[in-house]
DNA sequence: AATATTTATCGTAATATTGCGATATATAAG
DNA sequence: CTTATATATCGCAATATTACGATAAATATT
């Protein structure tokens, strides 16, 4: 492949990025959608609710985490995930940025 | 690959991932920032700007474009591109639907 | 008409992502 | 100690993404 230069952009652009590219596809949407309905379930529940195998739903949701879009505390034989609201500022912040005061259509 | 049942999701769960994954990629965020900075320009500025190719440059607008987040005007030879704004309150009802009412923290 | 300018697309190679079965790991229960 | 339960990780195969040079296409300039 073409190689991505990520030192070519700056921190906040790869982090944001990074947390996009968690948020990129319909299962882990899902089970962000799961989430915030429930607030907190263990990885059994989303294999449950999803199409999805117990192996690929484990890959979803550490992508997830290393995104630092979810927390997991262990408890018992289980593990509890929930929501980190952490970096949900910048993703605001982000789609605020892109809103343009002055309605402008591409007309040159 | 294993595949992705596109038809084991919903419509609205869909377009988000779609909107996200385009989103997902620093060189497509840096595109994007410029444009909220320059309100628009054409595919020859950002290649001046970023350290890709006219044609990996022009890819990333093709992307941006299908998921709804840009638009292009033709002027003659050039093509003068502009934030769409459409999707974004999508994005924001996401995100805030993630953040959660009681401050929870797992512990089951 | 010939040349220049600007963008899109094709073809290809390198790499990343996705999904799943099998298996490892770790705690709980009997 | 053995078995059950829950999750993570490995290994593989299929597919998607990414980058770029080359080239096509379309308008502008001379």
């Amino acid at each position: 492949m073409g190689i991505t230069k990520v030192e070519s952009y700056n921190d906040q652009t790869l982090t944001l990025a990074s947390i996009f590219k968690a948020l990129g596809h319909p299962a882990r949407i899902a089970i962000l959608e799961f989430l915030a309905k429930e607030k907190k379930c263990i990885c059994g529940d989303i294999v449950t609710e999803l199409p999805l195998s117990q192996a690929s739903v484990s890959r979803h949701l550490q992508e997830l985490k290393t995104a630092g879009l979810i927390k997991g505390t262990i408890s018992g034989t289980s593990v509890c995930y929930c929501i980190n609201e952490e970096h949900l500022p910048l993703i605001e912040q982000f789609n605020k940025q892109l809103y343009s005061p002055n309605t402008n259509t591409c007309y040159p």
